[in-house]
DNA sequence: CCGTTCACG
DNA sequence: ACGTACGTGAACGGG
């Protein structure tokens, strides 16, 4: 018995999609009264009061209308979610999370600010060197960091190429696009690429991690949100410890800052390719679902079935071009997105794709009948029922109504892998606090990833533990899989090691 | 405060 | 005829 109640969470379980969830906005949305906010109450800039002096008849108007409109949103809310069936979701899904993610927001991780001190400096020298060699090039110093000041040195000054605009209209810099730029010869495009990748690590990370260390923990403890995206899925942030690096040799680095405490292990737990499993699960793929079921290589296979040969003769880059279409897939493919992600003309992405369709016709029905749903009723389910609004699903302009197609795709997808982690996560907290030999904390979960930190001795129980309960949660009482789930399970004595 | 860019899954 | 692959958050520049 959870007599917890959250009128966010409701509002995310029935309306994901349409509104915001804090109170201010669903008073406004449901009770058409306009709240007092916080700021208001105690101003802003330097006439910021803190709360402890605000008159106390004002604070008393501002706290009393908190648990008034509150209350009422509860009232009114759960009215709507019993009416609707999603009291399950909220029940199952969201409310345990409450509780067990302020466990792991608690718990933090521990950073090596010695490391990361070391990391910046490295950085700091890297990008010293680079700056000298692009002023060069230039011929004149500017703000490498302004996209407006070096669009012109590329489109002005050097004249690499001709003019490359974004969506607003400015010059266009993108990696994409110096990327294209570097196939000229010209030797500026990388120089930039090469900058804004280290300045990017820097900031971002090295330096900023740093601020984000409690002086009492000497751990850096993030925020988990629990009703930030449409699709299920959570958010991290101050800082988000969702998106630390780990594509580049530079970035892989900054993984390594976070260790386990002295005598601990970090323990790392992947699901593999469970977007694609849920794919194959929801769409009935049958040649997908066999693969899965013998193990097989997925990319390896969809190379072999859309480029017309042997399993044995897919070479790698045909697996890559693969791997490149079953993410599309997942995302609502396009030919000009296929084509832009692999380099190759919008004719023989269009090609790729329809072979992929011929091979694997249960997933175009899926896109089809998914579609059609969502126009319909103007939502997806994924395969728990949670609900997931794409308001533009009807829109008369094609390019919104293209992309809410392609996001009513995804988000069943997305979604189920984000439920099945939260499944995972609420069994193994339960174990957490019920089995005395399971002595380990959960510290973070990265979508189909989590981290755990356990003392050396006890950490094969505990892997042997982990990769059960989120193998397991497949057979659960929700939802029947029709795929087995795998796990990947590393450890070591910070995250680079044990990814 | 918005736009651009880029880090992740 | 659209100028897009889905979902996020943070840093920075510039108005």
């Amino acid at each position: 018995m959870n007599p917890i109640e959250d009128t966010m969470l409701i509002s995310y379980t029935l309306d994901a999609g349409i509104n915001r969830h804090n109170m201010n906005a669903l008073s406004e949305i449901h009770l058409g009264h306009k709240t007092i906010t916080f700021k208001e109450l105690v101003g802003s800039g330097k006439n910021k009061l803190n709360f402890s002096d605000i008159e106390l008849a004002k604070a008393t108007e501002y706290a009393a209308e908190d648990a008034d409109v509150t209350l009422r949103l509860y009232e009114n809310l759960k009215e709507r979610m019993n009416e609707e069936k999603l009291n399950k979701i909220y029940e199952y899904f969201e409310k345990p999370m409450v509780k067990l993610l302020a466990k792991l927001e608690f718990n933090g991780i521990k950073v090596d600010v010695n490391y990361l001190k070391k990391l910046s400096a490295q950085f700091e020298k890297k990008l010293k060197k680079i700056e000298k060699d692009i002023f060069t090039v230039a011929g004149k110093e500017f703000n490498i960091g302004s996209p407006k000041q070096l669009g012109e040195i590329i489109y002005n000054e050097l004249k690499i190429a001709k003019l490359k605009k974004t969506r607003k209209g400015s010059l266009a810099t993108n990696a994409s696009v110096l990327e294209n730029l570097a196939l000229t010869g010209h030797k500026f495009p990388n120089l930039i690429l090469e900058w804004r990748q280290v300045s990017k690590l820097k900031n971002t990370y090295t330096d900023a991690l740093q601020d984000h260390i409690s002086s009492k923990t000497k751990r850096v403890h993030t925020s988990f949100l629990l009703a930030a995206t449409n699709t299920g899925r959570l958010a991290s942030s101050d800082p988000n410890l969702q998106n630390i690096p780990i594509k580049s040799e530079d970035g892989r680095e900054i993984r390594k800052a976070f260790v386990a405490d002295k005598g601990n292990v970090l323990i790392s737990a992947d699901y593999n390719q469970i977007e694609m499993r849920i794919l194959a699960d929801i769409a009935d793929v049958k040649e997908l679902k066999k693969a899965f079921k013998n193990n097989e290589d997925i990319h390896s296979l969809t190379a072999s079935q859309v480029f017309n040969v042997p399993i044995d003769k897919v070479n790698e880059d045909l697996r890559r071009k693969a791997k490149a279409i079953n993410f599309g897939i997942i995302y609502g493919i396009t030919q000009y997105g296929l084509a832009k992600q692999i380099a190759v003309s919008n004719q023989e992405a269009l090609d790729f794709i329809n072979a992929y369709f011929k091979k694997f016709p249960e997933i175009k029905d899926y896109m089809n009948t998914t579609i059609k749903f969502c126009r319909t009723r103007g939502f997806v389910n994924n395969i728990f029922g949670r609900r997931i609004h794409l308001r533009g699903i009807n829109d008369k302009n094609f390019s919104v109504r293209s992309f809410q197609e392609r996001a009513a795709i995804n988000a069943p997808i997305q979604g189920s892998a984000a439920d099945i982690i939260r499944l995972a996560m609420i069994k193994l907290d339960q174990i957490i606090e019920t089995d005395k030999k399971f002595k380990t904390k959960m510290l973070l979960q990265i979508h189909d990833e989590l981290i755990f930190e356990c003392s050396q001795n006890d950490k094969d129980y505990v892997k042997k533990v982990i990769k059960e309960a989120m193998i397991s949660v497949s057979i659960s009482d929700y939802h029947m899989f029709s795929i087995p789930l795998n796990v990947s399970i590393n450890s070591g004595l910070n995250w680079g090691e044990a990814h």
